[in-house]
RNA sequence: GCCCAGGUAGCUCAGUUGGUAGAGCAGCGGACUGAAAAUCCGCGUGUCGGUGGUUCGAAUCCGCCCCUGGGCA
């Protein structure tokens, strides 16, 4: 145990994996599962390149929090769409496949091996199935309709989009606030319902024939340990430090990156409001939900992914 | 030792004039098409500290005992 903080090992049947070469692996799992190490040995061992799936570790201020791949791990295989994107910018599902789909040409006429990597299901399902081919809505038009629709209650806005927009509103839960937005944006910048939209058929970057994808399995109760010990072991990295130059920053707290795992209890903490206790309650109970939050899309979305044992070592 | 306040779901607590108990949090399950580490939906049987009694019926009233916190000595 390193600064409080197991390795990891996972079993993945060595045939399975390509020790040369080309190829698309996919590798998912709940956070603080050990993917990032097995990307690394694998990747390592066949000269092949990590690519970030992971919402969060794009944002390039908060590698402690995010529990992003050190320098040292970055300088031994090449890592792509890590801490790439301002924090301060708000990125997306559809950004982050425009990003992997060139990387993964460039994987392919390189000849490398790509490790695509992180814990974002919807990543992963976008990119094996596709998005709807949808306009972007103007970011200002965004900030607009969020303002202008604070202060009415969930109910009160899918009163509003049952009106503009029926088959959205049938289609959403009636408490479902940042998806009644959505559809009320899209609408609003398109002139067509959301509906329309979703019915288009959708473009997989990846198809059927992507056959190496793994999901690490690890025992609920080993995960829920490995998240406490890993946010002491941030702690030890400075993570305080970082949140506070990440305050600093003014990040609007809507923006994605302000809503990782932490930054509010930990700048709570730091404002003086709640103990650090408290703080690190919070940040691992939050951690641990989330955890929760992916087994359940990687065991209902992913089901003939190969599931891979995580033993500690 | 005496006095007071408590002992009810993993935790914090509700529980009305006695009709065998319910919230928040945690936890568990589920959804998921462009801010997804987000957003949303569902799930509450637990010797009501123990024991004896009163009563048709006690978490609720009475006795004794145990435990915790505070006060007085």
């Amino acid at each position: 145990m390193t600064a409080g903080v197991m390795s990891v090992t996972a079993k993945i049947d060595k045939d399975a994996v390509p020790t040369m070469g080309n190829g698309v692996v996919l590798i998912a799992g709940p956070t603080a599962s050990g993917k990032s190490a097995l990307a690394l040995r694998l990747a390592e061992a066949s000269g092949g390149v990590i690519v970030n799936a992971d919402s969060m570790q794009v944002y390039d201020e908060l590698r402690i929090l995010t529990a992003r791949p050190s320098i040292d791990d970055e300088a031994r295989v090449p890592h792509r769409l890590y801490g790439h994107v301002p924090a301060a910018t708000p990125y997306s599902v559809a950004a982050w496949l425009d990003d992997v789909a060139q990387i993964l040409t460039e994987c392919r006429s390189d000849g490398r091996t790509a490790y695509v990597t992180g814990g974002t299901g919807l990543y992963f399902t976008s990119l094996l199935k596709g998005l709807s081919p949808i306009p972007d809505v103007p970011e200002d038009l965004r900030t607009d309709l969020r303002a202008k629709v604070a202060d009415l209650s969930v109910l009160d806005l899918h009163a509003v989009l049952e009106d503009r927009d029926p088959i959205m509103a049938d289609r959403l839960p009636t408490g479902d606030r940042q998806r009644i937005i959505r559809a009320l944006e899209v609408l609003e910048a398109t002139g067509q319902s959301l509906s329309v939209w979703q019915d288009l058929p959708r473009k997989p970057i990846l198809g059927a024939h992507t056959r190496q994808r793994y999901v690490l399995a690890p025992d609920r109760d080993w995960l829920r340990q490995r998240v406490a010990d890993r946010f002491q072991a941030m702690l030890d990295q400075g993570v305080l430090d970082e949140v506070s130059a990440f305050m600093a920053l003014g990040v609007p707290e809507s923006l994605p990156a302000a809503r990782a795992h932490g930054v509010r209890p930990l700048a709570a903490y730091l404002r003086g409001d709640i103990s650090l206790d408290e703080a690190a309650e919070r940040t691992i109970t939050e951690t641990r939900q989330y955890a929760k939050r992916q087994e359940t899309w990687f065991r209902n979305q992913f089901p003939n992914w190969e599931r891979v044992e995580v033993a500690t070592a």
